[in-house]
DNA sequence: CATGAATGAGATTTCATTCAT
DNA sequence: TATGAATGAAATCTCATTCAT
């Protein structure tokens, strides 16, 4: 029985948007791991035959999936009016995710893993993290940070904090606000 | 006619030890989606029958790996004279492992992302974690740090960094060393 | 907007060619096992479902290149002054035409082999049998040939050898050559 | 329901043999296009997931085929007193086999053809065609031929005749007699 | 105990064809 | 008329697991 939508050209850009949430949601709840193209296109609502349609192949997929993802991540930089604040902002906002959408994080965890053994994931992923140590040492340097201390170095133990945070979701918040303590008294 | 070896206890501990220990390398080199029994066995010099002898099912097997890979981790803490002296050793030690030894947090990354859905991985886990939290929450409490800080979320905010310093295994010493001096100057 | 031409009774006549050429070259270089819809109906210039409309069915299509690839032989007969000549002349020009466009035969070989599976493939090509045949039985009857001989047999001999020689490019005019000069040694 | 086999050395070659017949017939039947590794399987008796325990790839089968197939027609070969006797024994025995097992023509025609695109099959069919090759041209050069021909060029026809036969089986035996007739009347 | 043959469930991918627009 | 989205059927291959031997 054909469902019949209109193929219009929105239309197809939200059937694959439609086709990445779902890998997206899959990915969070079974792993990448259990991620099949089958319930992508059922939970999308279209026949699995469709998916290959709008992405040949799954790495196709997968690699929309990873900027999707990383995509819902840095807009959550940039505010704060002062260097400081920025990083405080940072570190709160990062926290506030992890209890608010933790799949994302769930999500950006699996794919950092794959990326280790899959060089378009690996380039897709370091191109996000690039921007992100790169706004991080601005801050930094900018005055975010006691002088003594080298602002890439701790651009890495703020990324790494962030990114183990990940799984515990229970103390993350705890953890990183001690982070933002400990920096912030350095001032 | 097929020579049956006597199996003495001794031969089957053996047995068992080898093939986690080749099911730990395959998941350091193929991550716990790319673990084939098939080639464990191989790896460990039996048919992948036999494995079925020692590990009848598959998360049994993971399970021994999760075991066997927490185990290696722990050795680690213990030494040095004061509690900061013993918090630094245990940050330069995680960081030196994790240039000499990287499969070790490979893998239990992995396992650690498995957690996640998995119950029974989750609680060996656990397990381990809790010991590590204990750890360092007890040398944080006596003395390593400065008294208006949380001991318990100076833990988390440690342990979140090594875990995290994972991903990024160029740059893991430099975060943990800078951790390191961010914990220490407090003193 | 599509800009839709003017589908003139030439350019639809056009566009059947095309396809069926594309056709053919697909079957020529990837075997009528390779033969992709899409792939023809790409390299013929259109979308594939726009070929549907000329050929409603993969049939179809490969029974207008059956008809394309018989035509293609057929008109290479008829020339020289005696039967003898016109024997040798048609042997020579088979081998000739096996050098300088072996398509021809890689694909006559591919629809003779699926000829046998299919009726419709199969009387298409039988009909041209039917005129080779005869028009070699008639120059043998006709003097080309040794009298004791059966001027059928030696129609047969002579297809055979033809489409044998198809197998072996490199060595079918040596085979050609040396069946022309086994039967004009009788005259 | 398993159906339990005695799984012994000589069932394990009959289960191999029984799937290469299996193969040979499906080729036979619906073409090398038309093999299918399931019906191979069920025709074999077995499960198609076993199939793959024997041959891991399709191609391992196919090549299976193609050895198993030429050997069939090569013991044909060596008989009679004579060159010329042997050459006349080749092409008869050929001719009857044609009429009695056309199924091996037909899938060594099968095949012949792919073999122009598959290396692999290319490299078994040609070790083949290089004795026959051979053991034509020996008889020839030995006498079987009048002494002003090229034998090798004389193999070459007799080969590409034999090949070509196999499209008409009705009317091969009457080409390859003609043959027979062509060649000894040069005596 | 150890082995290898066997299985069944399932995953990705391909392709001819059809249906609205 | 031409297009591209959609489908369903099917094919190859993988793998954990089980069962006799």
């Amino acid at each position: 029985m054909p469902m019949t939508r209109p193929p219009s050209t929105a239309a197809k850009v939200d059937r694959r948007r439609a086709l990445v949430q779902a890998a997206f949601d899959q990915i969070a709840q079974r792993g990448l791991e259990g991620l099949r193209l089958r319930a992508v296109a059922v939970a999308a609502g279209l026949d699995h035959s469709s998916l290959h349609h709008y992405f040949p192949t799954k790495e196709d997929l997968i690699a929309s999936v990873v900027e999707y993802t990383t995509a819902q991540l840095w807009p959550t930089l940039r505010s704060g009016r002062s260097p400081a604040d920025r990083i405080r902002r940072h570190l709160r906002l990062m926290a506030h995710t992890m209890r608010e959408r933790p799949e994302l994080f769930v999500v950006l965890c699996e794919l950092n893993l794959r990326a280790a053994r899959d060089p378009a994931i690996r380039a897709i992923i370091d191109r996000g993290d690039q921007d992100w140590r790169a706004f991080i040492t601005a801050q930094l340097s900018d005055g975010a940070w006691h002088r003594a201390y080298d602002a890439a170095a701790g651009a890495e133990l703020i990324i790494a904090s962030i990114k183990g945070a990940t799984f515990n979701p229970d103390t993350a918040a705890t953890a990183l606000r001690q982070l933002e303590r400990l920096l912030t008294d350095q001032e």
